[in-house]
DNA sequence: CATCGGCTCACATCATTATGCTACGGCGCC
DNA sequence: GGCGCCGTAGCATAATGATGTGAGCCGATG
C-alpha cells in the first residue's frame, strides 16, 4: 500500500542541470517526474496541466524569474509546494522569496541526497532550507513585524573595519584606500581579512553586495 | 595552535538536563563550558562574565523565561548567539523568540549528535532549527509587503549581460558564473567588459555597487 | 544578402586579490 | 599585570580578475 507517488515538477533553465535533476528524481522510487521545464512562461497552464505536489524553482531564470513564478504558482494552487533553488544565498532575494510563500529555499549545490531529503520534507510540511538561508530567514524576521532602527551592532565591524568597508562600497582598491587613508597595503588586506571573517563573505563583492543590502555603510 | 574552543552557555531549569547537556558538551572537543544556570535571573552579568559565544536558552524557566532572556542577551550583546530549546513546537513562542532575535530553535528530543551539529552551525552563521519549526517561520513571515518593482533602466545592458551582473551582485566569481550558466571562462570574461564598458566602471566592486544602487538587479 | 549586435570562445599578459603566518604597540578589563 | 582586541605591518604563494586582440555563429534588420 505504497502512498501514491509524489509528483515534481522543474523549473531550471540550466539544461545540464535540468537534465541530471530530472534522472534524479525519475530514478528515485516515491517520486514521479510531472516534468522539466526550461522557464515558467506557462506557469500558469502548467500547473493545472502536470498536477505538481513538490515544484522545484531555480530563482535566477531569464524572462519570468523563479520569485515571479512563485508568485503565480501560489496565487493559483496555494497547496502546491514550492522549493526555490539558487546559487546565491542572497539577502533581497530570500526575503522575496520567502515573502512569496516559499515552502523551502536550497543551494543548487546541495548534494542530491540532501534534495531527496527535502522534497520528502516539505511533503511532510517541513521547511528545507540550508543553515545559512535560514539565519537570514530569522534576521530578515523582525525587521518587517517591528521596524526598529535600533542600531544594533554593525555586524560587529570595528570603527576602522566599517570605514573600509565603505571604501570598498565606493569602488576602491586596496590601493586607493591605502593611499587614500594613509596605510600600508598589507594592513589594508589585514582589515579586509576580519571583514570578511566577520560578514562570513570570501571576496570583495560578496562583501560589497552584504554592505549595501544590510545597511551597514 | 587550535581555533580557540567555542564558549557555550545553558540556561535550563531542569536539573537532569542540565547536567546531561553539561556533560555532552563538556565532553566534546571544540567546545567549551563557559556554564550552566538554572535560570536566568542574572543573564545582564552572567553574559560579560562567562562571555559565551553559544547560548543554549531553555523558553520555559520558571523568573525569567527563555524569551525574556533572549531578549536581555540580544539588548547586551548582540553578537551573541542564541539557540532555543523548547518542548513544544507551539507557534506563539517560536513568533515571538523569532521577533527577539533567535539563531537558532530546537526541540529539546533534539539527539546530542545533532545538537552538536547545531552548535557548530551558529558558529558558522547558520540557524538551526527542526523542519517544522522552519516552515512556522516561513508562514509567521508577513507576506502582505510590496516589493518595489523597477522595470526602468535597463541601462543598455543585453539580457544575458544582466544576468551575468546579477550574479556579479550575488558574489559569484567568474568561474562559479561559468559552471552556472555552462559557459567558458572565457565568455564570461567578454561578457564582463562589455558590461563595464557600458556601466563605465573598472572592477567587480564598482560594478556591484553601481548595480545595487541603479536597482539594476 | 550584407551588415550589425549579441553570444560564444581562445590566448596572452599584467595587476590585483585571497589567504596564511607572524609580529608589535596600545588599551581596556579583570 | 596578564589577556584579548584593535590597528598597524610584512612576506609569500596561489588564485582570480582586468584588458587586448582576434574570430566564428546566428538572428534581426535594412
Amino acid at each position: 500500500m505504497e502512498a501514491p507517488a509524489t509528483r515534481v515538477l522543474i523549473y531550471e533553465d540550466n539544461p545540464d542541470l535540468r537534465i541530471s535533476l530530472s534522472q534524479l528524481l525519475g530514478g528515485t522510487p516515491g517520486l514521479e517526474l510531472a516534468g522539466a521545464l526550461g522557464n515558467c512562461q506557462q506557469v500558469e497552464t502548467d500547473i493545472p496541466r502536470l498536477r505538481p505536489d513538490v515544484v522545484l524553482m531555480d530563482i535566477d531564470m531569464p524572462g519570468i524569474n523563479g520569485i515571479e513564478g512563485l508568485k503565480r504558482i501560489k496565487a493559483k494552487s496555494p497547496g502546491t509546494s514550492v522549493v526555490m533553488l539558487t546559487v546565491f544565498e542572497d539577502n533581497d532575494r530570500v526575503f522575496q522569496a520567502v515573502c512569496a510563500g516559499a515552502d523551502g529555499y536550497l543551494l543548487k549545490k546541495t548534494p542530491p541526497a540532501k534534495l531527496l531529503d527535502a522534497i520528502n520534507e516539505v511533503k511532510a510540511g517541513g521547511a528545507p532550507m540550508t543553515p545559512a538561508i535560514a539565519r537570514q530567514v530569522l534576521r530578515l524576521f523582525p525587521k518587517p513585524v517591528a521596524p526598529r532602527q535600533h542600531e544594533d551592532s554593525p555586524a560587529n565591524l570595528s570603527a576602522r573595519e566599517q570605514e573600509i568597508l565603505g571604501l570598498l562600497v565606493e569602488g576602491y582598491s586596496y590601493k586607493m584606500i591605502a593611499h587614500d587613508r594613509g596605510i600600508s597595503l598589507d594592513t589594508v588586506r589585514s582589515h579586509i581579512k576580519k571583514i570578511y571573517e566577520k560578514l562570513h563573505v570570501r571576496s570583495m563583492t560578496e562583501a560589497v553586495s552584504k554592505a549595501l543590502r544590510q545597511g551597514l555603510t
